[in-house]
DNA sequence: TCTGGCACTCTGTGTTCCCGAGTGCCAAGT
DNA sequence: ACTTGGCACTCGGGAACACAGAGTGCCAGA
């Protein structure tokens, strides 16, 4: 059905086009590739291509195009990830280190992979619901209130502010987080909600309707949050790929943090990389948008994704090595803070 | 030199041109506004205003289009600040208060702001300088590392994590923690280096030395976020408004934290309104953009700004009328959470 | 000082025309 | 059974051209 020459020819069409950004004929094929053919073999081949739906001819009398259907063949079967040079190994590796606190490793993160691949790139901050607890802070601010901070195994940091019917003594707010600690220290966020349901039992009668309304606070911020955070960077190069379709949509989708949620995907495995090529993502405004994605993470746990987004006709070798390569180091980096 | 039908000549062309994009002419002006003169009347007019350098013809037998410096005058003297309708007021006040913490009232001021003009903006974070010091909180982690909390009256929490050299006792550090907060507590941030300088000396010999580095990184800490964190949202208005020139100019400003600062501009007074018009702006890239800014902040204190950009032929009235509502209200939020 | 009239100057748009790249098909060669 | 060269055909895109329409500047008269 479709033989070696075939898929060579396919493989070829899709380098050429990516490159040029123009349909790709017979003969600039048999030209620049040494297939070994004549013009008009190729042409029969692409015949067959077309028929069965890989490649495209915009009109009559141009050359192919790769559909949708064409790169998948080509991501499955003809392409190896391109690994990253040394020198971009060494440039990502600094350039993370320098990063002090989660913030900034996501911000450089992001910035880092858009650069790298000069398309727009977008990091999930390290998802809450599958870190650890590293600490619960009860700090009062005021007269009848006090702040809740929760701090995670990855650096992450939430605080909620909450309002208190009552007074309550410092040594009372100190008790109480002591025993917070204790019960919580490197519990798992997804456990959260019922290790601290049996909790009010070990304290005092007194302090019980206080600790009642603090943990409700502590659960809802972990509900609230568990749709995660995104940054993106790298949208000046939405620009200059000028994108066939609705660059209009693109910036639209990008500031829709559920969409793009959506469009990192399910997990696949630690560093397994996810492509998305156009109308297979489930966002009408980005059908000719590609999406190559991965998932990082400290030791074997997937704390959260990363990718980039760009048009359809983007280097698939390249841009998958570099968010392979961009998502280890950001587990490694994670891993050693 | 300009008498006041000149003035209204002018206004009439920016307000014409501002809702067709299309340079006006002489006989259209006549017929829209009601200026009870004829189109040569004002052909003598637009004659005089283009001498000036008011407005300018794209080409010898065009309608004429303002120039910054007609816009400039229209902001000036033309026109007036268009308040928002009460149904806008009452949408503001409550998307903005059902955020729950700093990064949720920021993030839905700058939604608010692009959607409510059209254009994108950009929302400063409060800045650490200009706040005070609500609690300092030191939480050991692991065995010698410490994570040093920093919450500020904005609500704003900055952490960093300090790794020791010595084991230190929970007790020496909550002593510390102590002395820290008495000494700080609703200290401008802009005082602390000096407050802090001499807290050694309150402390036993023995604490010194932990002292001075957990001293050193609080210092830095207000240093390295000198530089404050920008927001920005509404990209894609961008492609809406066709810009005349480089849109990848405009987003790749955006991109770039330094530029931005810059372009929000100095302070000048509280929910004062600084309106910089394309070549007034310091910015090559942004020669057709213009950026309406204002300060905001809690009390009579400016913390910071935000506003927003977009092409030079923008509605002025109403773009400064609702950055001026949103940096007022946004100042009520923060100074009641 | 304003106004109507008039000649003039452009741009944008539509039309036509043609070149060339690329195709599909066919018949001949291996 | 493939592959190849040849050939007629198709169609998009650029160049050349004409033209209508909007807008102007200027001038003479009210």
């Amino acid at each position: 059905m479709l033989d070696d020459r075939k898929l060579a020819v396919l493989r070829a069409i899709v380098e050429d086009y990516v490159s040029t950004n123009e349909p790709v004929g017979s003969k600039a094929l048999a030209d620049r590739h040494n297939l070994g053919v004549s013009p008009a073999t190729i042409r029969n081949d692409m015949a067959a291509l077309e028929e069965q739906g890989y490649i495209h001819q915009p009109h009559t009398s141009a050359g192919r195009v790769p559909t949708d259907k064409g790169y998948r063949l080509f991501v499955d079967r003809l392409s190896q990830v391109k690994p990253l040079s040394g020198a971009e190994r060494r440039a990502i590796e600094t350039f993370l280190a320098g990063a002090v606190d989660l913030d900034e490793i996501v911000m450089r993160t992001v910035r880092l992979l858009a650069q790298l691949t000069r398309q727009v790139a977008v990091v999930q901050y390290p998802s809450l619901t599958r870190s650890t607890v590293r600490h619960v802070e009860i700090v009062p601010v005021g007269e009848r209130r006090v702040m809740l901070v929760l701090i995670t195994n990855t650096g992450r940091v939430e605080q909620r502010v909450i309002d208190l019917v009552e007074d309550v003594a410092e040594d009372r707010i100190a008790n109480l987080r002591a025993v917070l600690n204790t019960c919580l220290d490197g519990c798992g966020l997804s456990n959260v909600p019922e290790t601290v349901a049996e909790l009010p039992e070990r304290l005092p009668q007194e302090d019980r309707s206080v600790a009642a309304t603090i943990l409700s606070v502590l659960l809802e911020t972990l509900v609230e949050r568990h749709e995660e955070k995104l940054v993106f960077a790298g949208t000046a190069n939405l620009a200059a790929a000028d994108f066939s379709v609705g660059l209009r949509d693109v910036l639209e989708a990008l500031e829709e943090q559920v969409v793009l949620m959506r469009l990192l995907g399910e997990t696949g495995g630690l560093s397994e990389l996810t492509v998305r090529i156009g109308s297979e993502n489930p966002y009408t405004g980005l059908r000719g948008t590609s999406i190559v994605a991965a998932g990082y993470g400290s030791g074997d746990k997937e704390l959260a994704r990363l990718g980039v987004l760009g048009p359809t006709r983007m280097d698939y070798p390249v841009t998958m090595g570099a968010v392979r390569a961009v998502a280890r180091y950001v587990g490694q980096i994670l891993a050693g803070s």
